[in-house]
DNA sequence: CCAATCAGGACTACCCCAGTCCGGATAATC
DNA sequence: GATTATCCGGACTGGGGTAGTCCTGATTGG
């Protein structure tokens, strides 16, 4: 089904709250923005700090802070930070010639173009582009609600 | 990581495989040729045939035939037979509303133009593009190989 | 010195895929 | 008509990976 985990969801949501401040934001204050579990935002938060997508500042009055604009950041990026390499087949992240049967296997390079037309895809998409998205005529409806809802409407708090 | 089931790989096996022959051909005879076990063989070439790109033929001297060219076949339509349809994210995949948090997925319809990148990066590549491909230069060593190898050395068998 | 926050890892529960197996239906052959 | 080879469809099970939580330590401001 080709689905990246939804650990990437979480991210692309977190970048896009983070871009909306100016200052640092803790996690608690995303996790409650965004009604996403605390601990998972900061696992989100702690990946993306590992690959320079947003700083960390550490100690009290600290938080995160987005390293660059949401249009200089491309949901590639994103998903390679957070689900690893994009690759399609095990063969290919890495392993060189790790592949259990080496002689049975005729993939060796084989899923390679469309590995880089995927890549090159999901390169040429931002996270502005998702912000700015076809975004159907829906509403957030407060009710039936009972956590902090209002994740990103339009980016426009 | 993005990856695609394994089976997906083993479905171009068997894809190109079919079309390196004439008449039908039975799945115990593709697990030996490809060394995929044939209980898997089986089961990928009836998700195959239940997407018509083999036909079936059944009783004694039955088998399997491919229903296109390989350079008719995008890799899409692989991937779509095999993983079901092409969505990153489980909010996308025709279950609509059923978001667990409406308010709160910001999600909906933002993938949409990375879902639309990847489905048509995936359309433009066939199979005969994956049969031709790169191919480095390194051949099938029948050396510490005990299993029946030769799977599809560039397609000429 | 205390409180708030990030850092980094370990840990667990759950879900989905991979692979197998079985009984049934179909069709060619003898 | 019986037999045999093959596909059909589903159920079943085990393993791997993800989601999510938690804990201990390091850092920094008040």
């Amino acid at each position: 089904m080709l689905r990246l985990s939804k650990l990437t969801d979480y991210a692309v949501v977190v970048l896009v709250r983070l871009s909306g401040m100016e200052g640092v934001q803790t996690s608690p204050g995303i996790a409650a923005a965004t009604g996403i579990p605390e601990p998972t935002v900061a696992k989100v938060l702690k990946t993306l700090a590992a690959s320079d997508l947003v700083s960390s500042q550490r100690g009290a009055k600290g938080g995160y802070r987005l390293n660059r604009k949401l249009s200089a950041i491309p949901i590639a990026d994103v998903i390679a930070a957070v689900d690893g390499p994009i690759a399609l087949t095990a063969c290919v992240e890495g392993s060189t010639s790790e592949c259990e049967s080496q002689g049975l296997c005729p993939m060796r390079g084989r899923w390679d173009p469309v590995n880089d037309a995927i890549h090159s895809a999901l390169s040429s998409i931002t996270l502005a582009d998702m912000q700015a998205a076809p975004l159907p005529a829906f509403r957030i409806h407060s009710s039936s609600m009972t956590r902090p809802q209002a994740v990103l409407q339009t980016a426009a708090e």
